[in-house]
DNA sequence: GCTTTAATGTTAAAATTATAACATTTAGTG
DNA sequence: CACTAAATGTTATAATTTTAACATTAAAGC
């Protein structure tokens, strides 16, 4: 390793510790070095900045998009998640104050609200609300607390009290698992609060769940499955899975698999 | 424009919502159109992804790298605010319970955070939160509410009594104009409350403006100078300035401008 | 169903970025 | 002060990305 070196790469991390990109070009010159050194500084040495189509960028940096790639799994999986959102959607109208569960479920969900003139979302999750963040036309309301990194949301103990002031219209909620006997269950236990508040203020309350959650218990339950007014999921096989022992299950909404 | 087109960005933009990159190929081939097309999306939509170096990445989304570049002027811009937040680090201590106020000026302090081993940081602020909750090591409380996308914070009535409840105990408060006799103020109203809590609450408060705050006057006035212990600021005039009349001022920090 | 226009695809050339090999400079050592 | 080794610079080449022009396909209107 060499001393200048790690002095070159602490300058140009704080140039670009706010965000934003730096050329290689304008990097080297402003350390006064060739652009082959910058390029060995980032590859030889340890560093959080990444060098992305001849720009410097922050990457692993708090906040800051980390530089990896989406392997195509990935990318896929996001269609499936897209698709079920998609019926979702359906139940959302103008005007409507949305309770939105915390997860990756109802993610996709998020910038096709873009689409309405005026809503208002409240939640728990702090990615959601980044995403709600970003439109203009969504009034958002975060419920704070401590935050749990596990889930990105937010648990605290006037939770039940914030949510029952608001005027929630329909709740969106998402599940870990579903069962007919147990019902429904998710993993954190500050879950709960939120998920059993909303449920209870709101006028309509659709679990929005992939279909891999059937049959599938988790440790926080919180919810029977009459609690909700539609259960909204991805396979054929969901409703007949639910309503098998004669029991009354709610509406259920499966998308169609032949989508464009 | 084009629906479909707004169908492939808001789907790309699902699967880049948390973070990493997509290969422009990788991106043409999840939504089975040519490189072309999403070259040309990108391009002529409005969007929040950014084609970087072949890759797309999100682009002024909150809390993740905009896609800009710095000007050798802006990159020792930042330079001049980590100065600023360098030396209110020396008043931080471990173990810590922090109240972070909203706004830019205290960002470039937040990474820093990581050199401790553990912290507890409490806000109000969007954008604060976002680079926290990706720090392991630090404790997280934000303070919820209606979200304010020009200050990206949160308001609530019931901020003032959130903040005395928790234990902080060291306020990092910013103001947008901090003058003799008027005192210290900022743009929205929204943000009174809190900070007043806070500064009422914390064992140490500290002001952290840089010199171009001094006075000047604006809507929302939220404290006088003397309600807080340190002012940490980054320009020799400034002490000055503030000490003339005979007022009495709290300590003043002015960062050394003699930096390597 | 034909015409027209918008959307998308294809290809080749230009520009940019990455890699590797070798030249040069600089700093340290006896 | 010469010698050595590390660090940096230079150049040429390869790979990739961007741009532009034109071909093709799909949609919309009459």
């Amino acid at each position: 390793m060499n001393g200048r070196s790690a002095l070159r790469l602490a300058k140009l991390q704080e140039a670009l510790a706010s965000g934003g990109t730096l050329h290689l070009r304008d990097a080297a010159e402003l350390c006064d070095v060739s652009e082959m050194t910058i390029r060995r500084d980032l590859t030889t040495q340890d560093t959080a900045i990444s060098l992305l189509g001849g720009r410097l960028v922050m990457a692993n940096y708090p906040g800051v998009t980390p530089i990896y790639d989406l392997t195509e799994q990935q990318a896929s999986h996001y269609q499936a998640k897209y698709r079920l959102c998609q019926r979702a959607l359906a139940y959302i109208e103008e005007g409507d104050t949305l309770f939105i569960d915390c997860g990756s479920t109802l993610m996709p969900l998020l910038s096709q609200l873009s689409h309405f003139r005026e809503l208002t979302v409240v939640t728990y999750a702090l990615n959601v609300a980044n995403a709600v963040a970003a439109l203009p036309n969504v009034r958002l309301v975060l419920l704070g607390g401590l935050f749990y990194a596990t889930s990105q949301s937010f648990g605290s103990d006037n939770m039940t009290a914030a949510i029952e002031r608001l005027g929630i219209n329909k709740a969106l909620i998402s599940a870990a698992g579903v069962d007919l006997e147990r019902g429904v269950s998710c993993f954190h236990f500050h879950e709960v609060a939120p998920k059993q508040a909303a449920i209870a203020t709101a006028m309509q309350c659709l679990l929005v769940v992939d279909a891999s959650k059937f049959s599938v218990i988790r440790p926080a339950y919180f919810a029977a499955l009459d609690d909700f007014d539609v259960v909204v999921t991805d396979e054929e096989g969901a409703p007949q899975l639910l309503k098998e022992n004669g029991r009354v299950v709610p509406e259920i909404v499966v998308p169609s698999v032949t989508v464009a």
